[in-house]
RNA sequence: UCCCCGGUAGCUCAGUCGGCAGAGCGGGUGGCUGUUAACCACCAAGUCGCAGGUUCGAGUCCUGCCCGGGGAGCCA
């Protein structure tokens, strides 16, 4: 039986419960040892007699051990916890000595848990944090799986750096010790796997175009890679991205989906993982449960870029960047906007193209483009979007004009020369929805094993 | 990649002017008949990040490198 379903139980109950131990205490005759499997934050104590178990046996049910117990479910006579397993037997799976293990019941820095991940997930917080991951992972399934969205799995390896969104990490069989080279000296990537340079992707947004040119809607939920040195609380160079495409759907439609999704997420962790935000509206940010309820119940502002950068002028703040149209938001911006001026999530559509990706359409004004970026509080840019281009002339012009090399982009410019259609779509990248959620300060601590310039250990 | 700060016991840190290596927590031992991050007493525990340099003497000053954190750029 699970500690989540023991605590549950009618008293009197027997079970086994199997775990690992967080603490013991002896006091006089009596031991309790603190048992958690994962399933809830709350542990269950075991009450261990005289008696139960050999005075050797008791010395290596310490902090860390892993032990199977079986016992009967009491009336805990002391304040602390209604239940407790009183234990019959205990079998010892695994010991662990308590002056090697690294894990101490006591507080530890989140630095210091970084270097020891294959054990801080047996703790207090990254027990919360990967049982909240797991359920926004399935809300987000779940909410596009309800409006008939198809999984699209877009591949991770690719030969072409479309989107341009940064610098990728090469993927080759060759023998780096011994390359082969062309009569110029070029690498002769001919001789490689696939023929021809491969990287790891940067984005599925291509390929879901593809998908949404035959589904209608389509998403994406998959790992994503940068090879930028990028060295800050808010990068990693593997994450997981989730990027819904939509055909017959512009910009407004776009926003509208992105708004219900965001609810959706917040409602769906609200509803699932009460004890488990309070852990961090306790420890981390005492904002985290009133604002996820603030985004679940007030209604998203909505501005295009010309007025966020006019309100931006006339609020009298000393900005560090003064911001000018045609220059991008800074990150001090977003958060005024999103916390002092509107105080809840603000879309903010209609960019100029300069600052844009290629394959934003174009308005009319031939001055902005379709994009649409989604500011929440704290965090800033939670969601990019657009809605694509879907005119072949116009895209073959912004191809050119950003200086790309149009050969490159042979099947995307397909989708516009046979049965184009208005589609629109956007990205969220997940550790940053998981840093809104959980409030956490430093990307690195909301995926299981993260990926950084220097370190890939475990 | 650039700028700033840091690296001392298993963890978190103090270490004054260059002059004997410290505390709390954790761990061990003992005590306690119901504890709750238990409590009380005692004990053990150090390549002061690494490599050089200055000095009678370096945890402390200088140089280089490595690692961690914050900020910037880039972005999700």
């Amino acid at each position: 039986m699970r500690v989540k379903e023991a605590l549950q139980s009618p008293i009197g109950t027997e079970m086994q419960v199997s775990g690992w131990v967080r603490t013991r205490r002896d006091v006089g005759r009596i031991s309790f040892a603190e048992l958690n499997d994962g399933s809830c934050l709350r542990n269950l104590q075991v009450v261990i007699e005289e008696g139960v178990v050999s005075e050797e046996d008791l010395s290596k049910i310490g902090t860390g051990a892993c032990i199977s117990v079986r016992g009967t479910l009491v009336e805990s006579p002391a304040p602390g916890q209604p239940v407790e397993l009183k234990a019959h037997t205990i079998s010892i799976l695994g010991p662990a000595d308590p002056a090697a293990y690294p894990l101490s019941k006591k507080r530890h820095s989140f630095e210091y848990l970084r270097e020891i991940a294959h054990l801080r997930v047996r703790s207090n917080t990254f027990g919360a944090m990967f049982r909240i991951r797991n359920t926004l992972a399935y809300a987000v399934h779940r909410f596009f799986q309800e409006r008939g969205f198809i999984y699209v799995h877009s591949p991770i390896i690719t030969t072409s750096d479309c989107e341009g969104a940064g610098a990728m990490f090469g993927v080759t069989t060759l023998d780096l010790m011994n390359l082969p080279r062309t009569p110029s000296g070029a690498v002769d990537f001919s001789q490689d796997f696939f023929g021809k340079p491969a990287y790891l992707t940067v984005s599925g947004q291509l390929e879901a175009e593809v998908f949404a040119l035959a589904f209608t809607n389509v998403y994406t939920f998959g790992p994503t890679f940068r090879a930028e040195n990028s060295n800050t609380p808010r990068h990693l160079a593997e994450f997981w991205m989730i990027e819904p495409e939509m055909a017959f759907c512009d910009l407004d439609g776009n926003r509208k989906l992105a708004e219900e999704f965001l609810r959706y997420l917040m409602a769906a962790v609200l509803d699932e993982c009460r004890e488990d935000l309070e852990l961090f509206n306790k420890w981390i940010d005492d904002s985290v449960l009133s604002t996820l309820e603030h985004v679940l119940n007030s209604p998203f502002e909505h501005i295009t870029y010309t007025d966020a950068i006019r309100l931006l002028q006339e609020s009298g703040q000393n900005f560090e960047y003064p911001p000018h149209w045609g220059a991008d938001i800074q990150t001090e911006h977003e958060r005024y906007l999103t916390e002092t001026l509107f105080k809840r999530p603000v879309v903010v559509t209609d960019y100029p193209k300069q600052i844009k990706a290629f394959y934003m359409r174009l308005n009319d004004d031939g001055k902005t483009v379709r994009a649409m970026d989604v500011l929440v509080p704290r965090i800033g840019e939670i969601i990019g979007g657009s809605q694509r281009e879907e005119r072949y002339d116009v895209l073959l012009q912004r191809i050119r004009e950003q200086g790309l090399d149009e050969s490159n982009y042979w099947w995307y410019l397909d989708l516009r020369r046979y049965g184009s259609a208005p589609h629109s779509g956007f990205g969220l990248g997940f550790e940053r929805l998981m840093m809104f959620v959980t409030g956490m300060k430093n990307i690195r601590d909301v995926i299981p094993f993260p990926r950084t310039p220097g370190n890939a250990e475990f």
